[in-house]
DNA sequence: ACTACTCCCTGCCAGC
DNA sequence: TGCTGGCAGGGAGTAG
């Protein structure tokens, strides 16, 4: 599911069940997801107490008392879910509709409830696009998975200034270079055609036309950078989305799917007002672009 | 340092 | 009904 809205949607479904409590055991299904698990996975993680729940860009990272981080990625297919521990009775939480029998079911974490009573905190994956490492928290930034990503989009850091001084020089269609999370991090296919709607820019425009000729803020570079703030946040407001029955970690719905305006869209109208465009669908990169060519320019 | 393309894997759905 | 090809929220690796 998971671009950033999702995975901020998963991290904080996550942290009530996880912060403060101990790792008692942690089942691995299989030796590897994309990479291998890291060697003395499960002994790694024994007896470990959550402290914290983090996430930067698609990376969900679960900081744990002895310094150490397990970073986590859901590639395209990867979920988490919470449940009762043993044969506890989990009010409201209902199993994701793609594992009722436990398939894909990769990794279980079993962990001391803080309060209550004891949890099992489940990843499932069927495309094994997701991965789980670790490292030390002191390394953290300088992992070669996180050392080279771009800006957040939440915040305020995401301005027309920076992100023109990021695109410019760029000969690569501007979804293309959305796509590239060195540049805004986080961003997947369905946010970055939908701010570039909301922004009224074309996916196959150049991204460097969105820099002034010395590398600075346009416009159009205002107008993309808060797009993309707000339809970040505007998702995460919605739990993300729920694209093919996804579920969250409790098993409930995000609902930003119902306010897409281009995505999976193909051939119906434009929803900005007074465009009579209709929504094309293009490949880019290998990958579906949805865009109105009446009114993105 | 860019860009473009392939590949990893399973599941689902439209079209025959 | 059953098969097939195409496509899916990502990104690492490689070649140019």
């Amino acid at each position: 599911m998971p671009e950033l809205p999702e995975v901020e949607t998963v991290r904080r479904g996550l942290q009530p069940a996880m912060e403060g409590a101990r790792v008692l055991t942690v089942e691995q299904r299989r030796p590897d997801l994309r990479f291998p698990f890291p060697a003395g996975f499960a002994g790694r993680l024994k007896d470990r107490t959550v402290t914290a729940l983090g996430r930067r860009a698609k990376y969900l990272l679960m900081h744990l008392e002895d310094d150490s981080v397990l970073i986590c990625h859901l590639g395209m297919s990867g979920s988490f879910r919470v449940e009762a521990g043993e044969d506890e009775a989990l009010p409201g939480a209902f199993h994701h509709t793609r594992s009722k029998d436990g398939k894909h079911d990769h990794v279980i974490f079993h962990l001391s409830g803080e309060t209550g009573p004891p949890l099992r905190v489940i990843y499932n994956d069927p495309r094994r696009f997701g991965f789980m490492l670790l490292t030390k928290a002191e390394d953290l930034d300088a992992h070669p998975l996180l050392a080279g990503l771009g800006v957040e989009p939440t915040g305020n850091a995401l301005d027309g200034r920076l992100l023109a001084r990021l695109l410019a020089g760029r000969r690569a269609p501007l979804k293309a270079a959305l796509m590239d999370q060195r540049v805004v991090a986080g961003l997947g296919n369905i946010y970055a055609c939908e701010a570039l709607w909301r922004a009224k820019l074309s996916p196959r425009r150049t991204a460097a036309t969105l820099a002034a000729r010395d590398g600075g803020e346009t416009a159009r570079s205002a107008r993309l950078a808060e797009a993309i703030r707000t339809v970040i946040a505007d998702a995460i407001a919605a739990g993300g989305s729920s694209l093919r029955d996804y579920m969250q970690t409790d098993g409930t719905l995000g609902y930003f799917q119902h306010t897409f305006s281009v995505y999976d869209r193909e051939g119906v109208p434009c929803r900005t007002a007074g465009c009579e465009g209709t929504v094309q669908r293009i490949v880019q990169g290998g990958r579906s672009t949805f865009y109105c060519p009446a009114c993105q320019r």
